[in-house]
DNA sequence: GTTGAGCGTT
């Protein structure tokens, strides 16, 4: 994206990128194109951007028209201090789209390969890889922190399938013969029943978690959920449990 | 309001 008013990448033949690191996040190309311009022409700025926030992400991509005016403006603008941080401009070393490129220009297309040439970082890209499971900016600092959200948790995973499989696995080492196939089978059955039974908490009346909540008959807001969690949560599994299975240590009757 | 290694988009 550039003030330029295209939205890709404009006319990218000929031209030296350079990176630029290490500026503000307030920084825009806007104020990066006019500080680069000085030193030569300047075909576009680009700064990358958080998909999620949209914030800079600290580093621009400026691209030269001449290599020699780019170099120029790696001298000049290397180590410059930009709205208080002192920006660090060098030639970009890939394309943008993972293409070799060498002092900004770019010599090599892409591969037909899928192996990039940037495999020196195994780590995946965001955008290749941009969900909401891993996504994260390079940053190990407390840059993530914002964006972290007590919200995401990780999702369960299916430990118990495994178990099962496990149990087949072994079965099939070549045991089967020797244990009797048929008995052990057979047992196998009931414990495989058995466990899918323990899992499956069936409530023993469901009717009960409805009676500690009573519902309205009439609800004042006519097709309007005010909520959708909070009853579900609370009928505990323990009150649940203690009710239907023995009775509380404190008997409401003897008091 | 915060952060800080690195390589890019409609």
């Amino acid at each position: 994206m550039s003030h330029f008013g295209r939205s890709g990448p404009p006319d990218i033949k000929d031209t030296y990128s350079l990176l630029v690191l290490n500026i503000s996040f307030r920084t825009t190309a806007d104020d990066l194109f006019p500080l680069f311009d000085r030193y030569g022409k300047v075909v576009d700025v680009f700064i990358p951007r958080d998909r999620r926030t949209g914030e800079s992400r600290g580093f621009a991509f400026v691209r030269y028209k001449y290599a020699d005016e780019a170099q120029k403006a790696v001298d000049r603008l290397d180590g410059r201090n930009v709205d208080g941080r002192n920006i660090m401009v060098q030639f970009a070393k890939y394309g943008p789209n993972a293409e070799r490129i060498q002092k900004g220009r770019i010599v090599e297309a892409i591969p037909k390969t899928r192996g990039r040439s940037r495999s020196r970082s195994p780590r995946h890209r965001y955008r290749d890889d941009y969900r909401e499971k891993d996504y994260r900016r390079r940053s190990h600092s407390r840059s993530r922190g914002r964006y972290e959200s007590d919200r995401y948790h990780e999702r369960e995973r299916d430990h118990r399938r495994r178990s099962r499989s496990q149990s087949r696995s072994r079965s099939r080492s070549g045991s089967l013969d020797y244990y009797g196939g048929r008995g052990r089978d057979d047992r196998r059955s009931r414990s495989v029943s058995y466990d899918s039974a323990s899992p499956i908490r069936h409530i023993p009346s469901p009717e009960r978690s409805l009676t500690p909540h009573r519902t309205p008959p009439s609800s004042p807001n006519k097709g309007s959920h005010s909520v959708r969690s909070p009853p579900s949560r609370n009928v505990s599994p323990q009150d649940r449990g203690a009710n239907s299975r023995s009775p509380s240590p404190r008997s409401p009757n003897e008091d």
